[in-house]
DNA sequence: TATTGTTATACTCTATAACTATA
DNA sequence: TATAGTTATAGAGTATAACAATA
């Protein structure tokens, strides 16, 4: 059929930002917003990336990724180190309390997809994580930064 | 499976500011936003709604729903009329103009969900948006009543 | 006293342009 | 010249509190 009658935009747009509302709200006592988390997961999947990678993974403009950082790095969570071959760079990395807060994220980060999940069972999740993989993929998302566990088959 | 899945919430949230990011795009030769249109949807379906109702029904505040009317009103697409019952309330309608622009809306926002749809078939369209469906009920969002901005027509 | 809508304020996220220091 | 990161600024969206008119 040509005329849509369903509305998967839209239950992928409410769903979405129900998402990420609870995921925000599920980690507040923590002190640390989503983005923050995000950066803290992608640098602990890959030490000694750069900014401008970092941005390119996450979504975001150069900007963002110096406020995320500067409020990562304040709270001691992450550093930056001027890269040896190309001054102009800097390579972020996890200190020990950044790697201290990803491990206390982890557990938190599990319930919340429980809460998401619970609903479905194991076939039709899969199959519904196909199928959002599927899109994902036609929309040109990067899928790679949450999957930094256990799952990365 | 009892190892917790991690990447359906991500893809949820993804997925979701994609979908909310190219709807926003695909209205913008109109001159509105995300959140114009669906008051603009709102109204029309549920014309001489009070700001109150509208703003619980797309799940914003009242500064922000004085917000978006003071913008749909000076561009002439809708009206507040005091209402005859109780005079503290504003009754919102559509002017010959915001019906206009809603009929130029629908089919942006067929296209919308074309765009996100086309790269699955008709069953696999059919389990997903069934999945979303149960998720977003569980979840206690309405699928009639529209709660938030980022909406189809 | 309570409620509807308004105004003011503050904070987050996004986007852009100008700037620096390197290359 | 170009690039990586920084700074400044502006806009949209959200949240909250104080306020006026009305109930």
């Amino acid at each position: 059929m040509s005329a849509p009658r369903r509305r998967i935009a839209f239950l992928l747009a409410q769903l979405g930002a129900d998402a990420t509302a609870a995921f925000e709200k599920a980690i507040a006592p923590l002190n640390v917003t989503a983005s923050e988390a995000g950066m803290l997961r992608l640098v602990g999947r890959q030490p000694g990336i750069t900014q401008k990678a970092a941005g390119e993974h996450l979504g975001v403009g150069p900007s963002r990724v110096v406020a995320v950082l500067d409020q990562l790095e304040q709270q001691s969570y992450v550093e930056r180190r001027r890269s040896a071959s190309d001054r102009r760079s800097h390579e972020i990395h996890l200190t020990t309390s950044g790697t201290r807060l990803l491990a206390k994220l982890r557990p938190i980060a599990e319930r919340h997809e429980r809460t998401f999940t619970e609903m479905l069972n194991g076939a039709e999740l899969d199959q519904l994580g196909a199928h959002l993989e599927t899109m994902a993929a036609a929309r040109g998302l990067s899928l790679d930064v949450h999957r930094n566990t256990h799952d990365r088959s």
